[in-house]
DNA sequence: CGGATCGTTGAAGGTGATCAATAATCGTGG
DNA sequence: CCACGATTATTGATCACCTTCAACGATCCG
């Protein structure tokens, strides 16, 4: 199932996955269709670079499944990583400008990509499309809005545990009868520490005192299981109980447009969890 | 020539101030007629709120001198400002999320406000106002990631040292033959620490540190004289001289596109510079 | 002149990054 | 199947940095 090292093409079956994006109801039929035709479907390994800042943007497309990480290096070796491209989100507009950034896979990735020239043409003549892609932008201002906020104005910890929280609406997560959820962590703690400004040693040592306190509870470094929302979302800094944005699906009903993307297959009732998790082969959540 | 505490208007003689602006030449001849129609100036104090989160976004229009911070609260008091508008800027577009976001004037500020109907039917009408507004957007997108950027992976000395070398294209600069530059610090510690992260005895530590360093000259509170700015972007941590984006004016030609703004009167040759100097009264460079 | 705000300076203390070591897991190859 | 190296996650200890608290001086406004 892992193709890892390299990469797989699709030719126009792409439009199979098309048809059922969020994106593709966002931009209409018309648009939707003639994009079918110049769209192909890629499967990219973790950590391949899809562009950085020289090589021109040939890259325009959505994501299917997996996660890309929109970045900036500083010389010496620190990075930040400025958004998390997650399964529905269109990439390979971000290259406005000139300076260092980078796109590259987080994860494997499945990606349906168009063709540039046929896209942009499209841009020029479809007003459905240039409006949803106005839509993606304003969704990208706040999501980096709030990455900006929680970076500038939270703890390490309450940075963590707000991420915690968002990621249930990007990330696989199944909530469970018991009011419990259980999340699965698609990306290294690498890439969550350089998206949130603070270091890897930080996140596992966050992570054991909400264990501590009982309000999560640590499977194995890739699934969380959420024992006490409420007391998370406080620990967050947010006094009311739900997260306002954060790095989500940029569409237009953000935590439901998951777009293709597998949930986790856990019990429902009291049975143990841990039974029916698949052991973390590194694999990342499947 | 300061009326503060009160709120002066004019009416639509903001047809001069739009005539000239960076902004009317961006949305072409036809919208700026008709926008002048429905815009008015006014001229409000520092520290007044535009507009919160509940309160509807009546706001639409540019800053023809002044600025503005468009900020977050959190309930223990911190601040994260998101975004510095500056002449030239327009605002009252951010108000997208539901999220507690404040719009407020830094500094005595004059804006040239549109009549938000009016505005909004020109949009869909006016195909040139749309693709400025676009521009506009993006340009607010890379300030932000710049911000993000800098936040996130720089140190204070570093954010700081990077701050002062971006003002010079968004407040009053004017650069000295002899290779310095004599910039005035428009905003307060207070909100150059809350957008930089970091706390204003901080900023004193770091301006007196580059002072003891020889790289800058702290004339008084508001204005700063740069002495070696390659050894200032040495500090930013960019070995590349100069700044890439950074919280600037977002038209097409950032560091070019003042608009209406005073820029300081400095004697050009050795003359001390102190003399020339307005005495420091509060009141913010003029 | 008195109050308020802002900027500057000093001291202290906590926090989180950094370094270092171990454990666990995966991929490879035998 | 197992050994091996590489990568990642975890845990511990140390220390520098920067925030916080506090006090003072300067300026502005009444």
């Amino acid at each position: 199932m892992r193709s890892f090292g390299q990469t797989t093409r699709g030719a126009p079956a792409g439009a199979a996955y098309l048809a059922e994006s969020v994106f593709c109801t966002e931009i209409g039929e018309p648009a939707c269709r003639r994009l079918a035709g110049a769209a192909h479907v890629e499967t990219v390994p973790a950590d391949k670079v899809l562009w950085h800042d020289d090589a021109p943007p040939s890259a325009v497309g959505i994501v299917v499944s997996g996660y890309l990480r929109f970045q900036r290096h500083s010389r010496e070796g620190r990075r930040q990583i400025l958004n998390l491209t997650v399964p529905g989100d269109l990439f390979g507009q971000e290259s406005e400008g000139r300076n260092g950034y980078t796109l590259e896979s987080a994860t494997e990735a499945t990606l349906c990509r168009f063709d540039r020239r046929v896209f942009d043409r499209l841009v020029t003549e479809d007003g459905m499309l240039r409006r949803a892609l106005y839509r993606f932008n304003a969704g990208r201002l706040e999501r980096l809005r709030w990455l900006t906020w929680t970076i500038g104005a939270m703890r390490p910890d309450e940075r963590i545990a707000a991420f915690l929280l968002s990621a249930r609406s990007y990330m696989p997560y199944r909530a469970l009868p018991d009011g419990t959820g259980l999340i699965s962590l698609a990306v290294a703690r690498r890439d969550i520490a350089d998206l949130l400004a603070t270091s890897v040693e930080t996140i596992c040592r966050v992570f054991k005192a909400l264990e501590r306190d009982g309000l999560i509870r640590l499977l194995d470094p890739a699934h969380i299981l959420f024992l006490d929302i409420d007391a998370l979302a406080e620990r967050a800094g947010l006094t009311d109980g739900e997260d306002p944005c954060a790095p989500g699906p940029v569409g237009p009903k953000p935590g439901l447009a998951h777009g293709p993307m597998t949930l986790i297959n856990a019990s429902c009732a009291g049975e143990p969890l841990v039974s029916v998790l698949p052991a973390w082969r590194g694999g990342r959540p499947d």
